[in-house]
RNA sequence: GGAGAGGUGCCGGAGCGGUUGAACGGGACGGUCUUGAAAACCGUUGUGCCCAUCGGGCACCGAGGGUUCGAAUCCCUCCCUCUCCGCCA
């Protein structure tokens, strides 16, 4: 969410950003329904003003023993009353408009951000080679298959397409990646969290997911609660309507959950396997720092994601999106996007967002300057540190061998028990372990 | 799910329906004292919105409604916390 002052005093600013970013304009209509309950407010405060001292004097005649005046006085301020009624209805309504437009307004870009649709996106950092082979390389599905360590079908069976079943070395790997992510991210100063996988509509409007992204999530009405699309929606909303001192601060998490997506109409393109599915794991990093720090805060954040790419020995890119590609809360966002050599494509895994205020105000976020200064918002980023079922299509696709198996990276295998290679499991052999 | 207790400022904790935005204590901050610190003493210490030059007004005591001339205080609904019981991984 903008500052409405902001809004008023940079119309133009904020317009363009919202053209910028291919978001609907809204400003208008709420610089319109803002003076209106600018009216409004005024109007009942004066209101209630002059009601609050007749009512005063309501009690003095009664206390003196002046019933009469003490009546009269009364009538009176039974009136103002009725009118207040009447108008604080009305300003309840006006409010709940204005809220729900100011919602709707897109954050401003960074302004080095270049303005345009993916084909303006620019990389801004390449590390690692591409792997070569003399054969074909398999995708994850076959080399799923052949593993048997992943299974869509079964997966349908159970809960509908696009949920992934992980099973042997393939479930066992997403494991140690996961353990692999927070052991590294805990080492260097974030505090690891497992945040609930529901979250009710309050924080999902604090994080801002909601309203845009309302219909893209599960949701459970007898409970009125959504199944998390990122624990970014916990962690952010860890410190809702907080004031924290500015001694706190930075703070830095890492929390790992379940994630679920609906995908609804994203059928079509890189939907095969696992590149796209309903239910996925993730190690999420969210950071709340003092707005002078977040710019200095979001390169290191993209550094501490690239961290795991790097050590899991995976080419990777980065991209800076352009306006047109950004998320509606986003300022700034870098994506890392990794080499996958089975379907041949740059895949994401990890989107690093820097927000400025915009989520700090949903949520209401602040700090206590050391100076006392008056309460200010803190800024939050964050990154995926990261997203795992893209991360095992590139580690099987780039790692397999000719003969069907895949060469495990020499940083996970100590959280597979020192296992170096995935191969051809026996279904006969049940307790078959490696 | 059932019974009970409770939700007040940074924290603890008062608060007959009528100058209570809120006693008191702690903390924090500033000052005095001190070579420095501690102790002691003095002082300061909520947020948001609106109008404005100084300044003024309004709202907020878990959330939302209601009663009343007037609500932190009375009533209703919901949420949360704690204790006990039930159920259960």
């Amino acid at each position: 969410m903008l500052d409405i002052k902001f809004i008023r005093e940079n119309t133009e600013t904020v317009r363009k950003a919202a053209r910028d970013k291919g978001e609907p304009d809204f400003v208008p209509g709420l610089l319109e329904i803002d003076d209106l309950r600018r009216r409004l407010q005024r109007k009942a405060d004066d209101l209630r003003h002059d009601q609050k001292a007749v009512s005063q004097e309501v009690g003095n005649a009664f206390k003196s023993g002046n019933l009469e005046e003490g009546n009269k006085l009364k009538a009176r301020a039974k009136e103002l009353s009725e009118k207040i009624k009447g108008l604080e209805e009305e300003l309840r309504k006006v409010e709940g408009d204005f809220g729900d437009i100011m919602l709707k307004i897109p954050n401003l870009p960074d302004p080095e951000i270049p303005v345009g649709g993916e084909e303006a996106n620019i990389i801004v950092d390449t590390w690692g080679e591409a792997p070569e082979f003399g054969f074909k390389p398999r995708d994850h599905i076959d080399l799923g298959d052949i593993l048997g360590i992943l299974d869509m079908e079964r997966g349908a069976k159970v809960a509908g397409r696009a949920f992934p079943v992980l099973m042997g070395d393939g479930s066992r790997m997403s494991r140690a990646l996961i353990a692999l992510m927070l052991d590294i991210h805990r080492r260097d100063g974030f505090l690891e969290v497992e945040p609930p996988f529901l979250a009710n509509r309050n924080a999902m409007i604090g994080s801002a997911q909601i309203p845009k992204l309302e219909d893209d999530m599960y949701y459970i009405p007898r409970e009125e609660l959504f199944l998390i699309p990122t624990s970014e929606v916990p962690l952010t909303n860890l410190h809702a309507g907080e004031i924290l001192a500015e001694s706190d601060l930075p703070i830095y998490y890492a929390g790992f959950s379940a994630n679920f997506r609906r995908e609804a109409g994203s059928y079509g393109a890189d939907t095969r396997g696992l590149l796209r599915v309903h239910q996925f794991d993730k190690v999420e990093l969210v950071k709340f720092v003092a707005p002078e720090s977040s710019g200095v805060e979001h390169e290191s954040l993209r550094e501490q994601a690239e961290k795991i790419l790097k050590t899991l020995e995976l080419p990777y890119r980065v991209k800076l999106l352009a306006t047109g590609d950004m998320s509606f809360a986003a300022h700034k966002i870098y994506d890392l996007e990794i080499w996958a050599a089975g379907e041949g494509k740059w895949l994401e895994v990890s989107s690093c967002t820097s927000f400025l205020d915009f989520q700090s105000r949903r949520a209401n976020i602040r700090f206590r300057p050391k100076d006392d200064g008056p309460l200010r918002f803190v800024h939050t980023l964050n990154a995926s540190g990261v997203a795992i079922p893209r991360l095992l299509v590139a580690l099987w696709e780039n790692n397999q061998t000719e003969r069907g198996t895949i060469v495990i990276p020499e940083a996970l295998r100590p959280y597979m028990g020192g296992q170096k290679e995935m191969r051809r499991r026996e279904v006969k052999d049940k307790t078959l372990q490696n």
